[in-house]
DNA sequence: AATTATTGTTTGCACATACAAATAAGGATT
DNA sequence: AATCCTTATTTGTATGTGCAAACAATAATT
């Protein structure tokens, strides 16, 4: 286990990034996605291949432009992403027509369960780290922002 | 030119994700990145290509672990870094002792002010998407929660 | 002085993501 | 009906990033 670390202890908590939205931006994301990751990680998944599981199972039939758009990724990007959950036969697909369809295999829809209570054990390290409070409201502002600079 | 797209015309705003930090902090780092990419782009560099150029550049000698603690990336990734900045001959590395000690080079040195451009510009674009304050206090929200939950 | 531990850097491998182009199916227009 | 246009999905390729292990150099301990 030698996990590479970076160790921020003798930075200048106001160097010129700090001032960068693109910086931090970027680094926010690395940070709670090692945390994510360390959760989901033990059910065999990244975040990304848990938060599309639930959204099959959930929906089974969804398409993957659908799920482009509520994940925000692209459609190659997602359907790499069924690749992999097919691999580990939690999904499958089903052309019909132009469309392609996705279902959760039983194996997909008996890790449902285990994936919400991943979820909220990150939940629980993030408002342990900031505070519950400050989770909600920077997740909501984070999200607006996302949203009004991808319209533009 | 077909660059793919995200609709997110009819998503739901409130969805389920819009209330997790991880979700939305990955979609703002993407739509972040992407913009920034943008603009850097145009002097053929990634934005972390061109930050640590920067920083290469106003401290000629600096070391791939001083990087990885200033710009909160793993000395692998700074390795790579360098080598794609390698390449471009914008910096070349010297090894003394165990430290490698990273110099710009002359063409390098002259890119620097077309960074700092472009950074401007990155800013400008962010500030017209969600407004000048708005950008200040998110990017100081974020950067204060990376660095305590990169503490944890 | 010799061995062990620590620190700094690089390398092999893997993964998430995206762009651009290819393919395929439907719809629209003539 | 035949041609063009649009939409949905996949594929080839590339990039940024990180982990784990390897390597190299210095420091610490015996």
């Amino acid at each position: 286990m030698t996990k590479e670390t970076i160790d921020t202890a003798d930075v200048n908590v106001d160097n010129r990034y700090s001032a960068c939205l693109l910086f931090s931006a970027n680094a926010l994301a690395r940070v709670i996605t090692a945390i994510g990751d360390e959760e989901f990680g033990r059910l065999g998944l990244a975040y990304s291949h848990a938060y599309l599981l639930r959204e099959v199972v959930d929906q089974p039939g969804v398409t993957p432009t659908q799920l482009s758009n509520t994940l925000f990724l692209t459609p190659s990007t997602i359907t790499r992403l069924i690749e992999k959950l097919e691999q580990k036969q939690l999904v499958e697909r089903r052309a019909e027509g132009k469309n392609t369809k996705v279902f959760p295999t039983i194996k997909g829809e008996q890790l449902r369960d285990e994936v919400v209570a991943a979820w909220l054990r990150t939940w629980d390290r993030y408002s342990n780290a900031i505070g519950e409070e400050q989770v909600k409201t920077l997740t909501q502002q984070i999200f607006k922002a996302a949203q009004s600079l991808g319209a533009v």
